[in-house]
DNA sequence: GGCTATTTGTTTCGACTCGAAACTTAAATG
DNA sequence: CATTTAAGTTTCGAGTCGAAACAAATAGCC
């Protein structure tokens, strides 16, 4: 059956992402979840970068997440920074260092090496094969999507400005190209 | 950069797949990587049931290894053999509680789910470029690639019988599917 | 206002992964 | 027959992991 080996070469092309992880870290000391957490760090908006939404890209719980991040933060790859008006709520902020120590690792050598010759439109065809698989996986799992704001139905465009719906607030340009934990597709996904 | 987003998506795509795993396996009180070495043994041919081959294909040590068959031998879920040829050998048994354990969880019931109504060709396109992803991968990394006997250079097939010509014995059709540790691509791979 | 949820994050506990290294047993080599 | 090589296991210490208990701050409700 088709799924199974999908599944199967899936797996397997974790198996090396994981692998290289592990080769990468062992050199600055980090495991290969630690890397995960700090690669979404780089890559979240303001209201996705606290344990909570961690914890949620993860699919860990806080408390294991929260003790992931000690680490990170004993690295100094990340700084915890106490958010003005919510007192509960943490913000997890990447240093020069950590953005330095994860370029090294993403993406992955071995990804780029077998990318180098590509095929024609392998790359494109690539991308949106896995795209469309994470698309229909997350709403099948109905799991948040984690995506930019740009692509969310919340967001509001307009006179050359964007605005979140969900929040109010205005956002640079720059930030809804950033993945949010409160992302929604517009409901009129194929 | 798009070997970025398809790092990216891949990472995402590893997430659920464990996350799944996860699920699935505390109620049988199985962990991921548990999973993923009674998924290998179910695959894999006679030559590769072992500790190594466990070992080569999860991409962990001979000694972490052992212990999670440790485990899933606890649980009756594998059966240690010992070769008669080679008595240091052991190979690693799926039982029949093995097998039905990990038909529970391959193919993840999300992908099943996400590919029940592809779009046209979706699940060959698919198919097609994480295979061509994860050959180029293998090459490059210069890692073991685990095909099945079929694909193998080594395999001789004349007379409808098939022979592998590494070890010079006789392999039933069937055999031939299994995935293989000393399995090698023709040199004249494109 | 004041009381009770609820939310956010941390800590603690026990089971387990993980790699490194030492070790055992058996086969291969000379 | 001695040495080397290979396959597995065991032990150690660091760290992940989830569950549950916990602290602190906000939100909701009367």
């Amino acid at each position: 059956m088709s799924v199974e080996a999908i599944h199967n070469t899936l797996e397997r092309l974790c198996n090396l992402l994981r692998v290289e992880a592990r080769e990468a870290g062992s050199a600055a000391g980090l495991l290969p979840i630690q890397f995960e957490a700090l690669h979404y760090l780089v890559q979240c908006n303001r209201y996705s970068d606290t344990v909570q939404g961690v914890s949620e890209f993860l699919g860990q719980t806080k408390g294991t997440v929260s003790k992931t991040l000690t680490v990170l933060e004993d690295r100094e790859l990340i700084e915890r920074v106490a958010d003005p008006r919510d007192r509960r709520v943490v913000h997890l902020v990447p240093t020069t260092a950590g953005k330095r120590m994860l370029k090294k690792v993403v993406p992955a050598s071995f990804l780029v090496k077998a990318l180098a010759r590509p095929k024609d439109g392998q790359i494109d065809v690539l991308d949106h094969a896995l795209k469309d698989l994470l698309l229909a996986a997350q709403q099948v799992r109905a799991s948040k999507s984690f995506g930019p704001c740009k692509t969310c139905r919340f967001n509001e465009h307009a006179d050359g400005r964007f605005k979140c719906g969900l929040t109010g607030e205005a956002l640079a340009a720059k930030e809804t190209e950033m993945i949010c934990r409160e992302h929604e597709y517009p409901v009129s996904v194929p």
